[in-house]
Parts: structure tokens; C-alpha cells; sequence
DNA sequence: ACGCCCTTGTGAAAGCACGCACAAAGTGGG
DNA sequence: CCCACTTTGTGCGTGCTTTCACAAGGGCGT
């Protein structure tokens, strides 16, 4: 614990630099379950699938956290990153929408790992409000404005039919909530202060599409190369 | 129909662009189906919630399907799309995992739009095969094989948990499917022939604490601008 | 038939992102 | 104590993306 530089990094981390901690994270966990204390940037990369690189660069945006002759303590890694990403703290997140989809991610353990909390899953049919999902009792939406104050809701999750989209979003925004996820294929209309991220599944499929015919029109011009896999063998 | 150059564009989408034609098309319908038959890059790329000149230059890479001083029509650019996207033909789908999640996708109205055709949905445990989901019934995941031949899948969806993942995976590649959709939270190992491309809540939710942390933490030192939302009103 | 006005399509510039390749820094053995 | 080896952190070149700004093209009113 030398007092070294003490500025790290100095604010302002690159959208593709964060978009990738999250992948970092789960791979050290993944290793620090397996009782591994240290990985270099060749084998961490390899098991997030990316260039050795790019990960060394990364990393080095949140401060030096490495040895040099040795790697990253593991323990130590995912502390920083999760500090990093604010999963230091706890975040409530409200599902909109007790469909399959709103259900799935209800029960998606954990929600990823801890940091985030769901604070309540909402409905605006009455046939399923007072259902129990995943040890959560759905409740209607009309509660949504006193939910969020109550709970101090931060994170707002669309799960609901296209249609309905737009107005539990407007009613999120007007309710306080600056982050919202959204699972319905509609582009949401939100003032520049709240921060939108969507999940697409039709235009992931059609993007494969775009490439599967790629390959099938006689032989592509250029190989695939999608953006996220295609990764050599181990 | 005059003669034209015969060679609008000459093969090489670029990637980014790939990407944003799904939210043209989806855009676009709406507006057809509101009976409107000619747009403006401004308005489309409004309703798009893209810049104007983003999205001209994205629809340059099809060709010149515009007017000037008018417009685009409607019906023809989703046509263009809709080719380029590779939607003009069917594609066949396989969902591994009748969870909440697999069921889900199964139910999402004609998957986006047409264009895909779920030809199978398969699970391992035995307690939900036979089960009907929207129209089909679950198979077993040991039809895996039979169906890829015998129904021509081209796209393979995985909904399973994180440790089947891969498994699933090898079999859709082995079976000779060179495109995978991945929802499971692990990166997957494939061969370099294969497209792989992931949605991953657990990564989304993490990038949005990032922001939101960054909001909370004292004012930002810049604006959150989401790579996808954060439009100004309408 | 002419000219005004609107909108497209695209050069050119600026900004990011990626990956190579290497110097710097730390470890461990002799 | 020194040297050989390992691995980090980063300067730099390259290519992709985005955005601006405007010339070229086409419709419409007179």
C-alpha cells in the first residue's frame, strides 16, 4: 500500500471500456470460485474472449491494479471493477411486466450477482397481480409512483407489450427513475437526463440474418466476424 | 426503372450500420402501417432516434433509394431492407430452454416481424417436454440433431442456464448451425466459421449502475448519453 | 419553361477503438 | 547481488464511426 500516484484514473472511462467490465467481473468470479488467486491478461482475456490487449488497456483505465512479471490478484480485481461499476452499493430495480419475460428475469438468480435488488414486479392485469414469482408478490401497476419513492427504485425494467411501453416509461421518468432497461421493441422518448439501454431480441436475430445470408450468397466477401463471439477454439 | 448504375452498393455493410437497419425497418413499418408513404431522413431518423445524417449515409450503403426534395417511400425502403436484411426469405429457428425466458421468445408475435420461423423448442427436463407454448410443443433436447436436418435451422437461440450453455452450443455447431443467439450469461467457444451473438441482462443492468453511479456521484463530469436511448422529446 | 426551395447523397474532418510491439517493472534463481 | 525471465502498461499507427456542411438533383408553383 504505497502511497503511489493516488490518481489512479482521473474520470471519464470509454462506453467500450465499461461495456466490457461486466464481462471481466464475471470471469474473475468465475476463477475465484475455482480458488485461483492470480491470472495473468493473456489467460483473464481468453476466458472473457478478447484480445490480451485490449484488456491490459481496459484495466488500466480504472488505475495500475497489476503486477508486472505476475498478473492480477483476483480478489483484489473484482473488488476494483465492482467498485468501479457502482455494484459496491445496492440498486433497486422494478420489472414492469409479469409475463414470461418479466417472470424470467424475476428469477434470474441473483440478478447476475448481487448489487441489485428487485424491489417490486408490477402488472396491469389483474389476473396476475398476487401471483408469487420468485419469492416476489406482483403487485399493480398503479402502485409504480408510490414503489419507486418508497423504495427508492433507480433502475426501471420494461417488460411489457410494445404498445405499452412509452407509458410505463413516461410514468418511470416522471416518477424519479433516471435508468431504465427496456425489453419491448418500441424506441423509447426520454428527456436527455435518463439513460436508456435496450434489449433487442428481433433486431439480434435479424443481424444474424444479415450474416447467415452473408455466408449462404456464395462466399462472403469478408468472414462474419461478429462483434461479440466468434472465438477460437480453447 | 432506368438502367442506373447497375451497381448501388458493392458488398460491405459496415458493422455499425448493420446494426441500426432493424430500428429503420421496425420504424418504417409503423409508419406504413399508418398509412404514411413518404419520409424524410429527418423524420425517419426521428422516429429511429438517430441523427439525420447517420441515418442517409447508412441507407447510402443499400443504394439511392431517396428522392431529393421528397423523400423516401415507405413500402419501397422496407422492401430494400428487408432484402439486404436477408427477411425476404425464411429463416428457421431452434430455442433450447422452455424456461420463462424460452417461452418468452416463443411468444414473441411472429418473432419481430416475419422472416423467422421457430422450428423447434427443446428442453432437458422431462417435466416440461410435450408441454404446448405458443402453437408448439416442447421437444426433447436429444431431437436436437433430428431437427436441425430435418427442418434446415439455421439460427440457434440458447435460453438455458449458464452451465448447459456451452454443451448446447457444441451441439448446435456440430449439427452444422453457423449462427447462435446466446442468452446464457457465459462467453461461448466456438469455431471462427460460427456467428455468436449475445444478450445478456445482468451486462446491461451493470451498465446502467456505471451511469447511474456516475450521476449520483456528484455531478458528472460529462452527460450520461446511453449509447442507445437519451432522445429529447418529441 | 424557369427558377425557387426542399431533401438527398457524400467529401472531408474529427473522434474512437483496436491491436501491435516494446520499454518499464517486478520476480526468482544462482 | 546480479541476471534472465515474465508480464504489465502504453505510445503509436490504422481503420472504422460519426458528424458537419454543401453541392447535386428533383419537384412544384407561376
Amino acid at each position: 500500500m504505497t502511497p503511489r500516484s493516488t490518481r489512479p484514473r482521473e474520470r471519464g472511462i470509454p462506453e467500450a471500456t465499461v461495456a466490457r467490465l461486466p464481462v471481466y467481473l464475471r470471469a474473475l468470479q468465475g476463477l475465484a470460485e475455482r480458488g485461483i488467486l492470480t491470472v495473468s491478461s493473456e489467460d483473464l482475456a481468453s476466458a472473457a474472449g478478447v484480445n490480451s490487449a485490449k484488456l491490459r488497456k481496459d484495466l488500466s483505465h480504472l488505475g495500475s491494479y497489476g503486477t508486472r512479471g505476475v498478473g492480477y490478484d483476483v480478489d483484489y480485481l473484482v473488488y476494483q471493477i465492482s467498485r468501479e461499476l457502482g455494484l459496491t452499493q445496492d440498486w433497486s430495480v422494478a420489472i414492469v411486466g409479469a409475463g414470461n419475460l418479466g417472470r424470467a428475469l424475476a428469477n434470474y438468480g441473483g440478478f447476475g450477482t448481487r448489487g441489485f435488488r428487485i424491489a417490486a414486479l408490477l402488472d396491469a392485469d389483474e389476473g396476475v397481480v398476487g401471483d408469487e414469482v420468485a419469492g416476489l408478490r406482483v403487485g399493480h401497476i398503479d402502485t409504480l409512483e408510490d414503489v419507486v419513492s418508497a423504495e427508492r427504485v433507480s433502475i426501471g425494467v420494461i417488460a411489457v407489450p410494445a404498445v405499452a411501453a412509452q407509458g410505463v416509461c413516461d410514468r418511470f421518468v416522471e416518477a424519479g427513475v433516471t435508468s431504465v432497461l427496456n425489453f419491448a421493441p418500441v424506441v423509447l422518448n426520454v428527456p436527455p437526463a435518463v439513460d436508456v439501454r435496450k434489449v433487442d431480441l428481433s433486431i439480434e436475430l435479424q443481424i444474424l440474418a444479415f450474416h447467415a445470408q452473408r455466408k449462404a450468397d456464395g462466399r462472403a466477401t469478408a468472414p462474419p466476424a461478429g462483434r461479440i463471439g466468434a472465438k477460437e477454439k480453447a
